[in-house]
DNA sequence: CAGATATCAGATGTACTGACATCG
DNA sequence: CCGATGTCAGTACATCTGATATCT
């Protein structure tokens, strides 16, 4: 006799706020689960990334590149040396530093982790049209960087 | 002489999936803050929304329209009834079941909840003109109703 | 017996805070 | 002394996975 379930009420499903915790949830598995397959996670492509892009680099400042905490940037460089990817060396000329280098073996990870992420992208975006793809970037852009989810820190110069 | 801090490489800042997670991030915060001005969480809010949209109900089918799993709807039903926003009687044709109804107190609460939620998004998409705020919804509506973010639970039709 | 329900006890992951020793 | 760095411990919360007793 259970009647059929209701659907999500249309108030709840158009909340913006909701929309989002939702497609990040569907990005953030599906992004996941291709990492997974490889033994990563997404933190060690945002690493590497950051790497590449931008050279050699003691942790507080692949932190601010990626986004990712001080704190939890120690375990992830941890994995990624375990594996060959990154050198930890002491920095030379500021010894509270280390400097992080991207080994022969990380970029050649990073390419693997690379397509893996663009399927992932590829698959998540599939629902819509090239054109809806990149104003549904551009959107997103403009709304991230206008809000500033990173709290400041006191050195954080904005 | 540090060097001025790198930003965010070009690479990572317009990966959709990333792109996504911060905007959820930016959007939870926001409603959370202004929800914890009441002492309410997200999950509160939907709840009482489901009642008003589809009615009274079991904690099962709460679960199913709001998306929270039936192991964490206990909590929150708990502290709405605390609150006196519902009831939770056992239902006579079904002794398995509890009957959730919205009691007044919970219909003003929501009310008021409702005002917060509605200024939290208005905040959130402030960046974005109307126009594209409405084209947002509809590119996270479309990309949310193909994936389906819910493990898809035996009996859970579709 | 299969299946649904309410509940509880958790594992996991991520964001986040705070403290500490070291160093510039 | 102030502030940055690497590290560790630990909080808070959300998602998600069982398992269990009860009931249809």
């Amino acid at each position: 006799m259970s009647s059929t379930p209701e659907p999500t009420p249309a108030r709840l499903r158009t909340i913006p706020s909701r929309l989002m915790a939702r497609a990040a949830i569907v990005a953030d598995r599906l992004v996941s689960e291709r990492l997974a397959a490889e033994g990563a996670r997404k933190w060690h492509f945002a690493v590497l990334v950051a790497l590449t892009e931008a050279g050699a680099a003691s942790q507080a400042e692949l932190s601010r590149r990626t986004g990712i905490y001080r704190s939890d940037m120690v375990a992830v460089l941890n994995e990624l040396a375990d594996t060959g990817c990154i050198r930890r060396e002491p920095d030379p000329a500021d010894r509270r530093r280390n400097v992080i280098t991207l080994t022969p073996t990380g970029r050649s990870r990073l390419e693997r982790l690379d397509t893996l992420i663009t399927d992932a992208q590829r698959e998540l975006l599939a629902p819509l049209t090239p054109v809806q793809q990149d104003e549904l970037i551009h959107l997103l852009s403009v709304l991230t960087e206008h809000h500033h989810p990173r709290h400041p820190r006191p050195h954080d110069a904005q």
